[in-house]
DNA sequence: CCATTTTGAATGAGCGTTCAGCAAATATGT
DNA sequence: ACATATTTGCTGAACGCTCATTCAAAATGG
């Protein structure tokens, strides 16, 4: 009964990563964090742990130990360690989803403009990090069986594919080009999600290089609109 | 010791996917199959299992099942589930070059041609089977945290690359176009890993409708060689 | 105190691996 | 030819480990 160790506050002295720590900073500390806060705490070390370890061999004592807590939190928190990766994936997605309506926003009401911010928000910083980039393909490796991750794994869903064929076509009205829209905007979205399988991959290729990689079909398949620095 | 059962004649009356059945169809039967066909039959499970329930469920009670053989079968033809995977891998990616390898072949001298053979060939039936396609995509799942996944996932590996590197920058001195070649040649490529993704994913996009957006691509970027039906 | 959050030991299911033993195929001896 | 021994391929029960889940007890905040 004496000398009782005080173990949160000693405890958070392990490395926790940079996510984990600033999703538990969000003012309150310890025992006084919200649920919300905790649950996002717990999605940023599963993400972490899909990231370091596979989807395959990600345990919840790894998140666990990852938020820095104890064993039968995730638990606690969500019910289950798969409702705890849905949760987890449907953050991300959401997360994809804002950041490129943000940017959508932002890009004024020319379509090439617009086209242009799309693929640029794909490549971003704080969306296209290794970290983020593994736990995607951790959750489409999957996808193929489990119809809950299939679903959400469209973020890159039917909404976001249809402002890309308006776009694409309406630039083909502009300039006159040949090609058939359905098939063009295909290619390009695929040319983008295939950079992000080889920028996970990680032969050397860097985030900068896949952008300019997608610039350069912009470049070829709509001459009139674009230059290498941005839409004319 | 009376009535005893031929196990291995009635056995074979249940269901195994057509590709184990080819395989263990190699001449002899039950158990006559040389190593190397009990090998491939194992293999070919492997992929089936993959498919069906992706790599984080993919168990060797599965595998067995699948290749009507008995529980303890991998573990004497290969000497661990690791193993069993990685030789299921190494045969999808020498399949893989071996393809496009003799679609080289077959393309004659000319560039567009050969680039053509190139992008077909990895639209093929043989290779681009929804089975295949979730296989290859467990696996890269898998591969951030595996090194040795990793190196064999690059079947589109170096070699393949530098040949298309090559062909896009014969391509460009022929037709005097004015894009940069590393970037053009990347972005193909990763258009056509995106694609397979999709056909993965299985959004109701087919193998004929991924190949005519990879054909588009090829229309907008080298117009002076290419129509929809082939090279000129 | 009571409600809420957290802990960590216990539980049990699932799975990879091992291995003794059986049966088919092949080799050897007569 | 036949009988016997040896090798090879295969089986399936048993073992032990990992991991998700449960839960009683403790810690904390109000």
């Amino acid at each position: 009964m004496h000398l009782r160790l005080k173990k949160n506050e000693t405890a958070v002295r392990m490395k926790l990563s940079p996510e984990v720590r600033e999703a538990a900073d969000t003012e309150k500390r310890g025992r006084k964090a919200s649920k919300e806060t905790r649950r996002q705490q717990l999605i940023e070390a599963t993400i972490d742990s899909l990231a370091k370890r596979g989807y395959s061999e990600t345990t919840l004592a790894d998140v666990a130990d990852g938020a820095g807590l104890s064993r039968g939190i995730v638990n606690f928190h969500f019910e289950s360690k798969e409702k705890l990766l849905i949760a987890t994936l449907q953050f991300m997605a959401d997360e994809y989803a804002a950041n490129w309506g943000a940017a959508l926003e932002k890009a004024g009401d020319k379509a090439a403009a617009q086209l242009w911010a799309l693929v640029a928000c794909d490549f971003d910083r704080k969306i296209c990090t290794k970290r983020k980039l593994a736990a995607w393909c951790a959750f489409w490796g999957e996808a193929k069986s489990r119809p809950t991750y299939q679903a959400l794994c469209g973020a890159r869903d039917v909404k976001y594919q249809d402002i890309f064929l308006a776009l694409c076509q309406t630039l083909k009205d502009e300039g006159d080009y040949a090609y058939e829209p359905d098939g063009m905007t295909l290619a390009l979205c695929a040319s983008m999600e295939g950079l992000w399988l080889r920028l996970m991959m990680g032969d050397g290729l860097t985030r900068e290089k896949a952008f300019s990689a997608a610039v350069e079909y912009l470049l070829v398949a709509f001459p009139k609109h674009f230059t290498r620095e941005g839409p004319k």
